[in-house]
DNA sequence: GAACTTAACTTAACACTGTTAAGTATCGGA
DNA sequence: TCCGATACTTAACAGTGTTAAGTTAAGTTC
């Protein structure tokens, strides 16, 4: 069975060149530059071939965007390690921040497009692919060890309140930084901001639960 | 001069023409169905006319969501009239998402693509027509009467704090509504929870000021 | 080994998009 | 009456995603 297999790589050889081609021209000039076109010329093959390999475009970029939740779930294995859950969930919330300053093209195609995510690969549940997760089981844990206000016992409400703070943050800077209407103060004042908001209005008692625990890592 | 007055007039009146058309279907069909083509069909031009009352399909955009900034800011006319400052945030939170809902493609262009707001003509820091000096007014006022927290006292960084979850509710619903990955609690619910999260993260003692003063309105 | 089938392409074209160039009426003023 | 500006129209250009039809090379079968 050599030649089968030999294709088979050859075909998920070519599917990979499409996709590098096109996350390189996404992630230098933005998603509005990737076209079939121009990932075709890259690649030197006619437009047509692309959808040999991908039903059409938005497959090609549900398919790139799936890479990216990982990779960007990826980047909260460091964070997993902090003992202390508070200072987890703020080193959580710098490190969501920082993912959507430095990569603005894919911030805004993975959370402000209404995009359908049918065709996702990303195992759900698991904080290692999946950062909802993660983010619902550090609430979890705050929750379990009494540091949330009492009201609060839905670990999904608390998680979606969270992520909407910080995604507020984020999705206000990509889309009207460059807007003078408002006197934009430094991204960092408002992060720091907005995570001792979260802290101070869900956690008891100034962001510590009933007992001090030691900091973490 | 009355021919001169007639053409002016007539000119404006198919000005306007143009941007019902435009606002009709955008809020019909959503954005993406608004071409310079079916502008032209449903006012019986042709599409190149439309050039001669708007520079390019930008800027007509860009007057359509002038007006649209300034029907969004007197939606908080009535808001301004509640006395106690933190209920006046409260109410002011709950329109803030109630217009982001019901008006899902408004909000996509007001305030989820980035988009240079040069020829705008509303004006800047008066409340009626500016809701972002409406937010900072509230602010300010509660800081005056030192409700916030003694470490905040810049009423713009705080406005913009606020702002960003109040944005991020909005923004996330529209454009994960769809989104089966995650299990979404009832926006009224986490919208509740989000106003919770600000008031008890940046005023002082449950939300009240150091005293508790009369309920307006 | 010849015939057939299929995978992996290419070229040409369609139906769109925003936008521009060039041409045509209509109308007010000298 | 002529002139020039105003307000258009038609035709076209350069893009876009996508599809239909044709081509070529390789593997399979008789």
């Amino acid at each position: 069975m050599g030649p089968k297999e030999r294709r088979e790589r050859e075909r998920e050889e070519i599917r990979t060149r499409i996709l590098d081609a096109a996350r390189e021209l996404f992630a230098s000039e933005g998603v509005e530059s990737v076209t079939m076109r121009r990932i075709a010329d890259r690649i030197e093959y006619s437009p047509t071939a692309i959808y040999f390999h991908f039903r059409d475009k938005d497959a090609l970029l549900a398919e790139l965007c799936d890479s990216d939740f990982r990779e960007f779930a990826h980047g909260f294995a460091e964070i997993a390690r902090i003992l202390n859950p508070v200072e987890r969930l703020r080193a959580a919330g710098r490190a969501y921040v920082d993912f959507g300053i430095n990569n603005p093209s894919h911030y805004r195609v993975m959370f402000m497009t209404p995009k359908v995510t049918s065709d996702i690969t990303i195992a759900k549940g698991n904080p290692e692919e999946d950062a909802y997760a993660f983010l619902k089981g550090v609430v979890a844990e705050l929750m379990a060890k009494g540091h949330f206000r009492d009201e609060l016992t839905d670990a999904d409400l608390a998680a979606q309140v969270i992520w909407s703070a910080m995604h507020g943050l984020v999705s206000l800077e990509i889309a009207k930084c460059k807007d003078e209407w408002v006197e934009w103060r430094p991204m960092d004042a408002r992060t720091g901001q907005v995570i001792d908001m979260i802290i101070r209005g869900l956690l008891k008692t100034e962001g510590q639960g009933p007992r001090a625990e030691g900091r973490g890592s």
